[in-house]
RNA sequence: GCCCCCAUCGUCUAGUGGCCUAGGACACCACCCUUUCAAGGUGGCGGCACGGGUUCGAAUCCCGUUGGGGGUGCCA
């Protein structure tokens, strides 16, 4: 998955540093053991790629795991940290019984002269008063009075790197001069110019681009909301109207170029962090599709055609198509039978609707509702087997075996009888708009 | 709670003290074009959160209020 937000960061940075000359390094943050995953790294290069966001260079932040050790020790043996070996509970029942309500770490190891031990963890100590200057070219200058900085943890009990000591030491490596992420991470800060004081490093410049936010205004969650790249690209938004309505969150080309729609190589030459927005936007889809309508438009019939093909293969035929050739008999069927995989929305059919919903809307209610919560449960795996176990188990509750249990979520998502393998499809469709048909077949079903 | 951030049409933005009767884009509405639907064209609806200052003059600067958000992890 790759996040939307994350994109936007992405081009930000990729367009300065191509205005400039610079030179754009692919650092993975891979710094937490317990969330990596090779096909995660992977879905990364891979949304690059598709965004035409070339790197000079690239590698996992692990690679330097050694040097990031030493240069904790060496913090240490200059008296910047202090080992700890305080439990999150130790601390909140101390917190508590003094009533201390300022958040983070209470220094309690502080004086304690702790020596290196398994499971004891370095936290950086941050002076005590005094004040530090942030300043940030998108959202200027503040003072921050360093006692609401609590000692932060550098390196974990078993002794592998935070990110924040990572990041700084790799910052300093790699030469970089500009750190532009989002603005979450404004209030980490303070942390990463006291920490490369310490290491005896100038502070680059920092620019905080302002979140992406949901209609209610949160910044977008996988949870809550459509935020992964691939699936914009899965449902036909192509790259270019992407890019550019991504730079569109936050910043718009100078007057001069008098269009919000601007490719690659304009944006280049204009983009600037000074010029970038510090307030949040809101993602808006139907803004996104009319750019990549005018998009779509603009191109030749040749690379419409192209594309519009390349995009059916690689997001549907190729996926299913052996399920599609043992049921064929002539080669229009392969459409017939993805159809409602490429349609927005199923076409119902009538027969299948009578035949299967109509005939008993009670219980293809309870089978529907049944399915609908199951597909939900976000710890189920939205693959073929796992959909079939979940549907054979949710038909099973209601007394009905698997070829009746699927029949109505067939005909809700498909809107038909027949067709390719039922949790094929599913997977293929997605949790989203499954969930979604399922929901909408039930409002049809509903008693008004 | 504490720290920090933000505040221009419903949404994304232009605006950096007079050019603002606040401009553009998406969405929405109407009309035109049109065999349909789009596209396109024309027009419309709609906004400086509030209250105080500063100034000859404030969307723009300052203070406060209110509202929203982020952080508050041995995650990134």
């Amino acid at each position: 998955m790759f996040h939307v937000g994350g994109a936007r960061t992405a081009l930000f940075n990729w367009l300065f540093v191509r205005r400039h000359g610079g030179t754009f390094v692919l650092r993975i943050e891979d710094t937490d053991n317990t969330r990596n995953h090779p096909e995660w790294t992977d879905m990364i290069y891979r949304s690059f790629e598709w965004l035409g966001l070339d790197w000079d260079d690239t590698y996992p932040q692990s690679r330097n795991l050694d040097a990031h050790r030493e240069t904790a020790l060496k913090l240490h043996a200059d008296g910047h940290t202090y080992y700890c070996d305080c439990t999150p509970d130790a601390l909140q029942k101390r917190k508590a019984a003094a009533s201390i309500k300022t958040p983070g770490y209470d220094s309690f190891c502080s004086d304690r002269d702790l020596s290196a031990a398994p499971g004891r963890a370095l936290r950086f100590r941050v002076p005590e008063q005094g004040t530090l200057t942030r300043a940030d070219v998108i959202r200027g200058t503040t003072d921050i009075d360093v006692s609401t900085i609590e000692d932060f943890v550098i390196l974990r009990g078993d002794g592998s790197p935070l990110y924040l000591l990572a990041n700084a030491h790799d910052d300093v490596l790699d030469g970089i001069t500009h750190v532009s992420r989002s603005a979450e991470h404004l209030s980490n800060t303070e942390k990463q110019i006291l920490l490369r004081r310490a290491m005896g490093h100038q502070e680059p410049v920092w620019a905080h681009v302002p979140m992406i936010v949901n209609e209610k205004g949160k910044k977008l969650s996988k949870r809550h909301d459509k935020v992964a790249l691939e699936d914009y690209r899965d449902e036909g938004y192509i790259s270019e109207a992407m890019l550019n309505y991504l730079a569109t969150l936050g910043w718009s080309p100078p007057s001069e170029y008098a269009d919000e729609q601007a490719s690659l190589d304009t944006m280049t030459q204009a983009f600037a962090f000074e010029d970038v927005t510090s307030s949040s936007a809101q993602f808006d889809v139907k803004k996104l599709a009319s750019f990549n309508g005018d998009y779509i438009r603009r191109m030749s019939t040749e690379a419409y055609l192209e594309r519009s093909f390349t995009w059916l293969r690689t997001t549907v035929v190729d996926r299913i198509a052996p399920l599609l050739q043992e049921r064929a008999e002539r080669l229009p069927d392969t459409f017939a039978m993805v159809d409602f995989l490429v349609h927005a929305d199923p076409v119902m059919d009538l027969d299948s609707w009578q035949s299967v919903m109509a005939k008993d809307p009670p219980a293809s209610i309870a089978m529907l509702e049944a399915a609908s919560a199951a597909y939900a449960d976000a710890d189920l795996a939205w693959t073929a087997s796992a959909l079939k176990e979940a549907t054979e188990a949710a038909g099973a509750s209601l007394g009905l075996k698997l070829n009746k249990a699927q029949a109505p979520v067939r005909v809700a998502v498909a809107g038909r009888r027949v067709g390719p393998p039922l949790f094929e499809s599913l997977e293929l469709l997605g949790r989203m708009r499954t969930l979604a048909r399922v929901e909408r077949a039930l409002d049809r079903l509903r008693p008004a």
